[in-house]
DNA sequence: CCCAAAGGCCAC
DNA sequence: AAACGTGGCCTTTGGG
């Protein structure tokens, strides 16, 4: 048996660290364990490769690792090591830097290593935040000491703390999310395309049925060379054809009434399946009965996540079927019910909207208030006013809404009024929205001067309406992006209590998109993971809104296949 | 030859 | 029951 750091170190109890920095190279790295005063009370270089070792003597003490968890964790998730907490300075950074409630004290510090900027950014730091080009990334634990520094100077620390911790909790999942692989049957798959394409065809070569398709859209359209891949020349021909188009979007092209259309469309909705999700698609994606998606937690401006390889965010419903439990195993499908809305109506503490969702379908219960005559007029008009829209169905019932929330309807308005001048906003645990470009700026100066012609006052005018739309979605899609953050660190903390073993022994995340989660859990313990999956939604509820009463109800199937959910 | 924009469509 | 938010990624197209 091997001894753990903390019993081979005779100091009992002070030596248990509440956190341990990771600082160094992909070589050589240096740890620092910290009491929970922020004493150093180990500080040792060593080897990368002992990495693992080390968190696995450490993690029984359940320290926060203070790391860039996208740079370390795999290489320990490979190794067989879990940790249970952490503080991503890199994730931290970026949050940080941008807060209104912290900006200030990042604003004199240069664009280093521990900001996450693409690469053609890097090379004009200047240009983002009126910075000195690149500086060396400083060491890990003055990093840490100053963000933790500018949380506690913050006026709401609590909040951004939080934020920090949920953001942080996300990368350990995101990282086990690659580990562990989505459940992906490449035999269930091929069916599907079979069914729909026929026979598998090689790369650059069109499968029969879009073949057969092509023939009959040529013949329609006496158009024997066509390429309807081709919006320009599709357009040429439609019109060539005596059809009224302005492009060749399915929506636009469904209302027409012509031979060609029928194929055309069907065409157009197979070609999408095998181009996006086709045979190509599969051989490169999937591996071994796995797909793994590669998750940039807070990839987007709102703290939404993005995705890279493979298109994950964008499954279609047509190819779910493939994703399925293994022999044994079972998936827990759960997706929260009118999250924005509800997210929305706890922000504006909002009684009235509350209520509308207590104990049902929100949608039904803004129709029970009377506002609406329909579950549909409710959606299209709560999402109008979520997007800003201003014609339609949707711009239509906004104001019917708002005289029957005015606590909601107004938080958002304001929200967007904000924007449209130029400021920022936040979400509720303090993420902030970036400011409008210098072009932006230029053009509302443009507009302010007392000769500015009408075509640059409308630019001017429609360029703030356009950043107005932002904010207003920004601090709901950017709040309801932290309850699920919130949602998954409570679910995954949950599932590793429910088995024992490796990581993908027990009940595991394997996919999340915004407001819902996939969790593969033996059969055995499926119902308790369900379970779990709405107790963590409770919590992410009270974590946000404390006493506030808005329910974040689930959508929860118990499936072999997501297609089942 | 590479690369970015445009058009389009998938997801929430 | 749209023209209103956030994305990724495919093909075509045209510029260097």
């Amino acid at each position: 048996m091997t001894l753990t750091a903390a019993e081979r170190d005779s100091d009992g109890a002070s030596s248990a660290p509440s956190h341990v920095v990771i600082d160094g190279t992909r070589e050589r790295i240096r740890v620092r364990a910290l009491d929970s005063g922020g004493r150093v009370l180990e500080d040792r270089l060593l080897p990368a490769v002992q990495l693992p070792t080390l968190v696995e003597g450490w993690e029984p003490f359940s320290p926060r690792w203070v790391w860039d968890t996208a740079a370390r964790y795999p290489g320990l998730l490979a190794a067989g090591v879990r940790v249970e907490r952490c503080h991503d300075l890199r994730l931290a950074r970026g949050i940080l830097r941008r807060a209104a409630a912290t900006a200030e004290r990042f604003a004199a510090i240069p664009v280093d290593g521990w900001d996450d900027l693409p690469a053609e950014q890097r090379t004009a730091p200047a240009a983002l935040f009126g910075l000195e080009p690149e500086a060396a990334p400083a060491d890990a634990l003055t990093e840490f000491e100053r963000q933790n520094a500018a949380v506690e100077a913050a006026p709401r620390p609590g909040a951004l703390r939080l934020l920090l911790a949920a953001e942080s909790a996300g990368a350990l999942a995101a990282a086990e999310m690659w580990h562990a692989g989505l459940p992906w049957r490449a035999d269930v798959h091929e069916r599907i395309l079979e069914q729909r394409l026929g026979p598998r065809v090689g790369d650059g070569v069109r499968p029969a049925v879009l073949e057969r398709l092509l023939a009959e859209i040529r013949e329609a359209l006496t158009a024997p060379a066509l390429n309807p891949d081709s919006p320009v020349e599709l357009v040429k021909a439609l019109r060539a054809a005596g059809l009224v188009v302005e492009s060749t979007r399915s929506r636009e092209l469904a209302a027409l009434e012509h031979p060609a259309i029928p194929p055309l469309l069907e065409y157009k909705k197979l070609a999408r399946l095998a181009s996006a999700n086709g045979w190509h698609w599969l051989d490169r994606w999937v591996e071994q009965g796995r797909f793994r998606p590669d998750y940039v937690v807070g990839g987007v401006v709102t703290g939404r996540w993005a995705t890279r390889n493979g298109g994950a965010m964008q499954l279609p419903k047509q190819i779910r079927a493939a994703v399925t439990a293994d022999a044994g195993w079972r998936l827990v499908v759960a997706d929260a019910a009118q999250l924005e809305p509800r997210v929305l109506a706890g922000m504006a503490q909002d009684r009235s909207m509350a209520k509308a969702g207590h104990g049902r379908d929100l949608y039904d219960g803004i129709v029970a208030t009377g506002a609406v005559a329909d579950r549909t007029a409710a959606k299209y008009g709560m999402l109008g006013a979520l997007y800003g829209a201003t014609q339609g169905t949707g711009g239509r019932l906004v104001p019917r809404l708002a005289q029957r929330f005015p606590q909601s309807l107004g938080l958002v308005e304001r929200a967007a009024r904000i924007g449209e001048q130029g400021a920022t906003v936040s979400t509720l645990l303090g993420r902030t929205s970036p400011p409008p470009s210098e072009q932006w700026r230029a053009a509302q100066r443009a507009a302010t001067d007392l000769d500015a012609d009408p075509v640059a006052l409308r630019r001017a005018r429609s360029l703030a309406r356009e950043q107005g739309r932002f904010t207003r979605n920004f601090v709901v899609q950017g709040t309801a992006a932290e309850w699920a953050l919130c949602w998954m660190a409570e679910l995954r903390k949950r599932l590793w209590e429910l088995g024992s073993g490796a990581l993908h022994e027990r009940p595991h995340l394997v996919y999340f998109l915004h407001d819902e989660v996939l969790v593969h859990t033996p059969e055995g313990v499926a119902e308790q993971a369900a379970q779990a999956v709405r107790e963590a939604a409770v919590t992410a509820g009270r974590l946000l809104f404390g006493g506030f009463p808005i329910d974040f109800p689930l959508d929860v199937a118990v499936v072999d296949s997501y297609a089942d959910a």
